[in-house]
DNA sequence: GACCGCTTGGCAGCGACTGCCAAGTCGCCC
DNA sequence: GGGCGACTTGGCAGTCGCTGCCAAGCGGTC
């Protein structure tokens, strides 16, 4: 499996190419449509592929795992994260550098109903919850370098205090969206998730 | 498997229960040695029954998973931290009683090298981090009455905020004990825990 | 000593996931 | 356009965590 290449106009060069994009959206959308109908633990990879039209040996070649199948790609999320972190004028604090980064994830989903859905699950299915908080955990080493940089302050504890300010940045993002899954999507999570960090500040 | 019956003096009554402790003991120590030998994700549950002298099959009886095998009972975990903080004083402020919940439950460790070792499992390898990562999202949902009447405020927003706050006392106490693990050990975690909190709100 | 209840172990089976091998397809170059 | 090489695909077998089921064994009690 190549990377995938790509056309200057973004489109892909080759039939192969194509057909991999096309064959990864199949599987994402069927594994998103049977999660949603019969629930994430009740639905097995098996059938995915199935409805998918795929094997599941390739399927598996895809994704690197069930998890995988919602959410995406994750390394596009960190991308996008470390890119728009990196890219905040130097005298941002610290805060407002992580508010970007945190807006500027949530922009990544394709539409409302799709976020809402997508955290809906991950909220309700604790294996879910589980593999999204470690990947997050590693987001969150991967911040560490670029925060604690503008941190600065005394030498030996800058470390702790990256991460936790990392760390409670995450926690309100999840506060956010839990609160938002839960009020059935009303409001922006934005708008939650700049109270929450209120709260912890205030 | 019944519950587990005690005399007053806290010795198990029948043989039966002292067999099923001694056997539970067995179970964690062989595991804990063997994680600690050969990692995680090497050491297989068939290796461990094998090794602490029972079946498989009676391995999961005495446990849930194998993510139980390491820091033993979340149920007492969870205990302790309810109690703790809903004796704490009314008027104690919401960050005052978390932390005396941090600190009950960093107390339930048995020595200092058990504690190291486990936490620097934990925080190594990808599975339990995400297992305990979730474990401890349920105590921050069960935290959330508790907290949420402590903090008042506006109604409607009071579970969000209930929600980050919590989550960052949470977020400091995996900072803590990270930076704590890749200290060696040194010093105290709830040390740095006090100084997360502090870099958090300051 | 006999009966009842609880525990134990073995077996078969499921689901996620991986390595391996053979067959098929695409792209490119002669 | 034919053929070669690169790449993808599917199937199979196997591992590991985990569960349900059933028969056998042992502890406690009358």
């Amino acid at each position: 499996m190549k990377q995938e290449a790509r056309t200057a106009t973004g489109a892909p060069a080759t039939l192969w190419d194509r057909t991999r994009q096309l064959a990864s959206r199949e599987i994402l959308d069927t594994a998103l449509r049977l999660f949603s109908e019969q629930g994430y633990d009740e639905t097995t990879v098996a059938q995915i592929a199935r409805e998918a039209g795929v094997s599941q040996r390739t399927l598996f070649r895809y994704f690197h795992g069930k998890e995988d199948l919602l959410g995406g790609d994750q390394d596009r999320f960190r991308q996008v994260l470390t890119a728009t972190i990196g890219e905040q004028p130097d005298d941002a604090g610290v805060w407002e550098v992580l508010r970007a980064g945190v807006a500027a994830v949530l922009a990544l989903h394709e539409s409302r109903e799709q976020a809402l859905e997508r955290f809906r699950l991950m909220h309700t299915t604790a294996s879910l919850r589980a593999g999204w908080l470690e990947k997050r955990l590693r987001f969150q080493e991967d911040l560490l370098p670029l925060v604690q940089a503008r941190m600065g302050g005394s030498g030996g504890t800058a470390a702790v205090r990256a991460r936790a300010v990392i760390g409670t940045s995450f926690a309100c993002l999840d506060a956010a969206s839990m609160t938002w899954v839960a009020g059935g999507g009303e409001g922006e999570i934005i708008d939650l998730y700049d109270e929450c960090v209120a709260a912890v500040r205030g």
